[in-house]
DNA sequence: TAGTGGTCTAGACCACTGG
DNA sequence: CAGTGGTCTAGACCACTAT
C-alpha cells in the first residue's frame, strides 16, 4: 500500500503527497466525473506550498490520465465515455446486408453521428509494412492506392484510417475517386471484382501518439493510441487491401471471437 | 508541417523550440537509439533559458516515450526492443504438442530467458467483470479461484496475469495448488476435465498504467498498457476460464488471423 | 475584469551514479 | 568527488475563459 499518512515521517515529495490526496478524492468519489479540482494556487496554499509543487501534482494525474486541464477554466476528473466496441465480426456480410457498419451502429447506439472523411487519394510506392502485407509484384515493386480517411463520432476526430490497394486492383476503377457510388463501398466493390473476404489478419500494438497524432486526433494528454494493421484475405489466401487504424485508445474497444486451430 | 525556425517571428515556447530541436535529432539519427542527450544545465545553457524550461523541453519528449531520464546518470534516447509477438493460435494444441508455450517460444527467439511466477491462488466471489464472462450459477453468484502471476522476459516483467476459474472446477483438483503436475499445465487439466478449447474470445483495450500497474512492471513514463482480458470456450459453448492480461504495451503486439463471417 | 492554467526565471538543496 | 536528474521556492508575465 502507498502511505496514507502526512506525518513528520512521510518520505514522499510534496507534489507526489498532493496528487496522492486527489487521486483518493477522485476515487472515493468525492471529486466526481467531470468534477473541477481546486485551481493550483489553492492547492498551493492549503498545502502550504509553491504553485509550482502543486501544478507538479496536478502534472502527474494528468500523465495517469486521470485528470484533464482546461486553459481559462480549472482542471476537471476526466470524463469516461463510453468505448465504442470493434468486433472481429465487423467485416461480415451480415453487417454489410443490414447496411450500416459497425462504427455508425455503435456511434447511433450511443447517440452519436458517426462518419468520415476523405482526405486524400493518392498513388504511391508501397511502404514497407504494407508491401510486407500485400506481397510484392513480379518485378519487385508495388504500387498502391492510398486513401486517407477520418472517422468521426459527432465532430470529434476518433480514427486515423489510411486504405492500400494493390495499384493493379484500382486501375480503371472508380476506387480512385474520393466518392465511391457502391451501396457497400469499397468492399462492394473489391468482392464485384472477385475478391470474396474469407479471413482477416490485425496486427495490434498501443503506444504514445505522435505529436501529429496528437493535433489531428485532438487527443488530451495521457491518452494512447492503438495503432491496427488490418490485412483482407481472399478465398485463394490472397492479401488484397490493407488498411492502418490509429484509434484513440480511451474511446475504443477491439473485440475478437475467432476459432481454436 | 511544424515551424522549424528560430526567428523573431517564432511563437512556439521555449520549451517546445528545445523539445523540437532534440526530437529533430532524435529522429535524423544524430542521436542515435540509447545515446545520451546534453544534460539540462547544458540545454539551458545553450538555449539560453532557464533550467527549469529546458527541464519541461525534456519532459514533452519523455511524455512522448522518445526518452527516458536515469537519475544521476541523464537522460537517453528510448531503445526500440523486439516485440513480443502474441498470436490467436497461441492456444492451439499445436504449440502444447511442441511443449513450449508461445510467450516462451519469443523470449528465446530473442535470447531472453522466459518464466513466469505464481504470486497467489485465491477462492473470492466473482468481479462483474469476471461473472458476466463466465456466466453466473444458478443462485447468482460465483466463486471463482484467482491465480495471479507475472511474466518475466529476463528479469523484466513483462504481463501482469490473472486467471480466474468456476470454483467447481477446481473443488478438490490440484487447480488450487501453485504448482501443477500437468505437462500441458492449467489447460491440459482442464482438457482432462472435459473442456477442449474451441473458441477464444478477447477485449482489448489500451490505458495509461494505474500507479500500482506501474511500479510493479517496473514501467517508464510514457509508456501505456494493453489490457487483455481472455475467455476460453468450450465444445458446448460454455465459457469456463477467463484472464485478463496487463501487458507492457512497449514489449507487445498482438495479432488475430481469423476466419469472415 | 477576475480567475484560471501555461510558461518562464534564477536560484536552492536533495538523491543518485560513476570514477 | 563531480555531474546528473528530482524537487522545490517565490516570484513574474502571458493566454484563455467567463462574466
Amino acid at each position: 500500500m502507498s502511505p496514507a499518512t502526512d506525518g513528520p515521517d512521510d518520505r514522499r515529495p510534496a507534489s507526489r503527497v498532493i496528487a496522492d490526496a486527489l487521486r483518493q478524492r477522485i476515487e472515493s468519489g468525492d471529486l466526481p466525473e467531470g468534477g473541477q479540482l481546486p485551481s493550483e494556487r489553492q492547492l498551493a496554499t492549503w498545502f502550504d506550498a509553491a504553485r509550482n509543487t502543486a501544478r507538479e501534482a496536478v502534472r502527474i494525474l494528468t500523465d495517469e490520465g486521470l485528470v484533464i486541464a482546461h486553459h481559462g477554466q480549472g482542471v476537471f476528473v476526466r470524463q469516461r465515455h463510453p468505448l465504442i466496441r470493434l468486433g472481429s465480426d465487423r467485416y461480415s456480410s451480415r453487417h454489410r446486408e443490414l447496411g450500416l457498419s459497425p462504427f455508425l451502429l455503435e456511434c447511433r447506439r450511443q447517440g452519436k453521428t458517426g462518419r468520415f472523411e476523405v482526405l486524400s487519394i493518392t498513388q504511391e510506392a508501397a511502404s514497407v509494412d504494407v508491401a510486407h502485407r500485400l506481397g510484392k509484384e513480379a518485378d519487385g515493386t508495388l504500387e498502391v492506392t492510398r486513401r486517407e480517411n477520418v472517422f468521426y463520432a459527432d465532430d470529434d476526430p476518433v480514427y486515423r484510417v489510411s486504405t492500400f490497394l494493390p495499384g493493379r486492383l484500382t486501375d480503371g476503377t472508380d476506387l480512385r475517386d474520393p466518392v465511391i457510388e457502391h451501396p457497400h463501398g469499397i468492399h462492394g466493390r473489391l468482392e464485384e471484382a472477385g475478391h470474396t473476404m474469407t479471413r482477416i489478419v490485425e496486427d495490434i500494438t498501443a503506444r504514445m501518439p505522435t505529436p501529429d497524432e496528437a493535433a489531428r486526433l485532438a487527443l488530451p494528454k495521457g491518452s494512447p493510441v492503438l495503432d491496427v494493421w488490418h490485412t483482407s484475405v481472399d478465398q485463394d489466401g490472397t492479401p488484397y487491401e490493407v488498411t492502418r487504424f490509429v484509434m484513440r485508445a480511451d474511446l475504443t474497444a477491439l473485440h475478437y471471437d475467432t476459432p481454436v486451430e
